[in-house]
RNA sequence: GGGCGCAUAGCUCAGAUGGUUAGAGCACUACGUUGACAUCGUAGGGGUCAAUGGUUCGAAUCCGUUUGCGCCCACCA
């Protein structure tokens, strides 16, 4: 009958078995054809090249507890997950595996190159969903998808098809930005900013008709083979005369005009800039302006071309080298300055980007943004940290139309096709084997694919069926909450809820919750590039995934990004200790304890079900309502997405109310012969049983384990339910009483450490109080007190005067005689010390209280509570000078 | 250049709408181990709440300025 468990709790085996169990009994899965609520999240689908990293275990951690919970509380709760096919990362992958067996894609051909692709994402696309499943991701794995799969394909075919009729979509030759490493064009977001040391070259243009030079400063130098104009401010007072003169491109010696455009800025440098429209953003918004001509002298590999003459063939900063070189020979080279400017470079290879000249296509973002912005407004979709979502409005208030093709070969190429024979262009839903115009044959589909975002921005409708209208897209469209990372606001989050207005009139989620970035000890974003991420499977391996659940669950607070503190062996990258894991490694091991305690003393036919309140004392109603407290505080925190305030609350509840206090006060009726069918026997289990079940989602796999064995439980414990919050369990008063118990024992205990006194030995303890209430509390409870502070009580009168050592709790006099004390002139300088800060105390209410302005403003509670501080107050200080007294007498 | 966030104990962080002697965990000190747990228990030391000015009867909390750190956006070449 009474069961025996091993001392620490083994999460190797019960993780390993549990999750097995889950999985074969289906327990993550979920139906549209279901009569409760729907609950739904996607998630964020990894990269198939990526690897589980600390950013995927914060983020899983918040969904599957979400997820859990939501589905104990009577949700029909799905979790969706994917991969995302990653466009770059992907392509990058396979390009540096092929490298290495001699091969460039170009070598190989786009098909041959794409099969390539497929090859490693079937080989290793799911190892990180393999890794999702250490920490215990509850999602309906039987709805994993990829961006690339079928149904996603059709969907972002579809979604194409749709904004290119509609107009929304268009073809444009534009200055784009470029990755010369990947050979693709990128969207702005995809451009990072980076500090770059460089230089300012000052340069002479002569002028072709006159005398002189105009000098002008610029951080390429490479680019003036393209120059179109010299632009100066319009007021310039310095180059008035020049406007409509000619100068002359050094080395290049063509002639080009001098403009004036208010984009100058007068302070900088010269005053006057070169205009190269097919080089720089800035110069080809002002090329337009005056209809300059474009010049493009660098390649898409970031080499110059042909039009650069003797430089052609050299990568783009070789050539500046050579033309600094050049130029200061030939004398036109004024002064080179050194300079820190902001460069931009690829998101995924880091290689410096160019702007390119070149045919895309792009999104329209007006009219999309202005309905995501008007949903944001209406509340249709929340950000549940306001200040995301000023973000997300300043973005789409300043939004630029989205640059979606890619150069590369790996994604979803675009379902455009161009008859060759009249040259109608058009897109299809199925590939067309005929022009619809002249019924040509001839038909050749674009090269470019898809920028991955595009896909990704389908997800919520991809994975729910969409296009087709599907009973899950009924049932579960919206999904309920976005749980992600801060960096995909503007690439992911905006354009899904786009998308989601756009192609099914709604927002595709309620809540967004921006969750907080981990950093490393120094506060370094923690990243794999920046060699500050951690491994969070050998964390698992270290303490248990639970562990690692409970502590990033308690770590992130409103959004705020948080250290991970981890200690390494000296001088390696092992971890050694992750504190905060640690703590709750030994939380769960807590919990392991409590239960074994109970379970081994008593049997498991004990009813839990039915509580007979007549039998319970004070402190039993008081550790229920406990109880009842955290049923409430947790179901607002999952209101809220507190997890820090939800894994708090579980771990003072369960640590310092049920197992420091109530499993000790009870645990002498407990082990008594006939204690195992006592109240307080059916109190702990019942405790136990609601315990582990608000404890499941964030701990789900030993409170699983905890659930088999605790008796007339039956399944899952995630088939169970969530502990509800219930009237009938608010013992107000009880848990008065048992604060006043529960101080009273510390109290003695501090006297007794004070005065050294050995923790077995029984000591005798006063009390002394004019406070009846007090006094028939310690008298009612002198047996629990015993016990928990070793002392027996005896209620003295209020004018006793023995010497003795003196704890106050309130106005309420705890004492210990003077002749248990050794150390006592040690003792009397301690509560002379406490005096004097009681004096002070004392004194600052009474200014306070004197104070007229403060008696007409403040509330009357508010006095009130003053008052009765300071008569509290002065008592203390009078008891504590009269003892200090009499001990020194 | 614009915007946002942060600064509280040695470390990591809590501290709606201003009103307790400013809290927790880790670390530290002392004591404690045959009966749930040393991955533990009990007690304790430790902070002029970054600086400065202001609003207020009253400020860690509100406002201004400064300093330091982090992040986002941006066409000063």
């Amino acid at each position: 009958m009474n069961i025996e468990l091993e001392k620490n709790y083994n999460y190797k085996e019960a993780e390993k078995k549990w999750y097995e169990y889950w999985i074969s009994n289906k327990l993550f899965s979920a139906t549209s054809n279901s009569n409760k609520p729907p609950f739904a999240i996607v998630i964020p689908p990894p990269n198939v090249t990526g690897e589980l990293h600390m950013g995927h275990a914060m983020d899983h951690t918040l969904q599957d507890i979400i997820i859990r919970g939501r589905r104990m509380m009577g949700f029909e709760a799905v979790w969706i997950p994917g991969t995302d096919h990653a466009g770059i990362a992907t392509q990058k992958k396979v390009e540096d595996k092929i490298r290495k067996e001699g091969q460039t894609r170009y070598t190989l051909g786009r098909d041959e190159f794409i099969k390539k692709v497929w090859e490693w994402k079937n080989q290793y696309g799911s190892q990180i969903i393999e890794q999702c499943k250490r920490l215990g991701d509850s999602c309906d794995w039987d709805r994993l998808r990829f961006t690339m799969d079928e149904g996603c394909s059709r969907a972002v075919k579809e979604a194409f098809y749709r904004l290119y009729k509609k107009g929304i979509i268009y073809k444009g030759r534009r200055l784009i930005n470029w990755c010369p490493r990947c050979r693709t064009a990128l969207s702005d977001l995809e451009v990072n900013h980076k500090n770059s040391k460089s230089k300012l070259y000052y340069l002479k243009y002569n002028f072709k008709d006159q005398e002189g030079c105009i000098t002008i400063a610029t951080t390429r130098p490479e680019t003036i083979l393209a120059d179109s104009a010299i632009c100066v401010h319009p007021e310039d007072e310095r180059y008035k005369n020049v406007v409509g003169k000619e100068v002359i491109i050094p080395i290049a010696n063509r002639a080009i005009p001098v403009i004036a455009d208010d984009v100058v800025e007068r302070d900088f440098g010269t005053g006057a800039l070169k205009i190269t429209p097919a080089h720089d953003p800035t110069d080809y918004e002002v090329g337009k302006r005056h209809n300059l001509p474009t010049y493009i002298v660098i390649d898409e590999k970031g080499c110059m071309n042909d039009e650069a003459g003797v430089y052609a063939g050299l990568d783009r900063f070789e050539c500046r080298e050579k033309i600094a070189e050049d130029l200061e020979k030939a004398g036109l080279m004024e002064k080179v300055e050194d300079y820190t400017n902001a460069v931009g470079v690829c998101y995924r290879c880091d290689t410096v980007t160019e702007p390119y000249l070149s045919w895309q296509w792009f999104a329209k973002m007006d009219d999309l943004a202005k309905k995501a912005l008007e949903a944001e407004k209406e509340g249709k979709v929340k950000f549940t940290h306001p200040r995301y979502a000023n973000t997300y409005r300043t973005w789409l208030e300043n939004i630029k139309d989205w640059c979606i093709s890619r150069q590369l070969w790996w994604g979803h190429r675009i379902p455009v096709w161009t008859c060759e024979d009249c040259g109608h262009v058009d897109s299809y839903l199925e590939e067309p084997t005929k022009c619809p115009k002249c019924s040509g044959e001839h038909l050749k589909q674009e090269d470019d694919v898809l920028d991955t975002w595009f896909s990704s921005g389908l997800w919520p409708l991809e994975t729910l069926g969409w296009p087709d209208k599907t009973k899950d897209l009924e049932f579960f469209y919206p999904t309920k909450v976005l749980i992600t990372a801060r960096d995909i606001i503007f690439l992911w989050v905006a354009r899904m809820i786009m998308f989601g207005l756009e192609f099914e009139g709604k927002v595709p989620f309620e809540d967004v919750h921006v969750h907080a970035t981990l950093m490393d000890k120094s506060g370094k974003r923690m990243s794999k590039s920046l060699g500050t991420g951690i491994d969070p499977l050998v964390l698992i391996d270290k303490y248990g995934a639970d562990a690692l659940r409970f502590a990033l669950a308690q770590m992130t607070g409103q959004g705020q990004d948080i250290k991970f503190p981890v200690d390494y062996k000296k001088g390696t990258k092992e971890i050694e200790r992750a504190e905060r894991v640690e703590t709750a490694r030994n939380f769960a091991n807590k919990v392991w304890n409590a239960t074994r305690f109970c379970l081994s003393n008593i049997p498991s036919d004990i009813k839990i079900k039915e509580l007979d309140f007549s039998a319970m004392t004070d402190l039993d109603k008081w550790i229920l309502s406990r109880l009842n407290k955290a049923c409430m505080t947790t179901k607002k925190a999952y209101d809220t997405y507190s997890f820090d305030v939800m894994a708090d609350e579980l771990l003072e509840f369960f640590w310092y109310d049920f197992c420091d206090k109530y499993i000790e006060t009870v645990k002498p009726i407990i082990t008594s012969e006939n204690g195992s069918q006592t109240v307080q026997a059916q109190i702990l289990l019942y405790v136990l049983n609601s315990f582990v079940r608000l404890l499941h989602p964030i701990m789900p796999f030993i409170t699983e384990e905890l659930w088999h064995l605790l008796p007339q439980t039956e399944g899952s414990i995630m088939k169970a339910d969530y502990p509800q919050y219930d009237e009938k369990f608010n013992f107000a008063n009880e848990e008065k009483i048992a604060e006043i118990v529960f101080e009273t024992v510390r109290g003695i205990r501090s006297l007794r450490s004070d005065a050294g006194i050995a923790p077995k030995k029984i000591v005798k303890i006063n009390v002394s109080t004019k406070d009846e209430n007090y006094l028939e509390v310690v008298k009612k409870y002198a047996d629990t007190i015993k016990i928990l502070a070793g002392a027996e009580i005896i209620i003295s009168s209020e004018d006793n005067v023995t010497k003795a050592l003196v704890y106050m709790y309130g106005v309420n006099q705890i004492l210990l005689s003077a002749e248990e004390i050794d150390n006592l002139e040690k003792q009397i300088a301690d509560m002379e010390r406490e005096a004097s800060k009681i004096a002070k105390l004392v004194e600052s209410l009474n200014k306070k209280l004197s104070n007229k302005a403060f008696i007409e403003n403040a509330d009357q509670n508010i006095i009130e509570n003053e008052k009765a501080r300071l008569a509290e107050a002065q008592v203390k200080e009078s008891k504590l000078t009269e003892q200090i007294k009499i001990l020194k007498s």
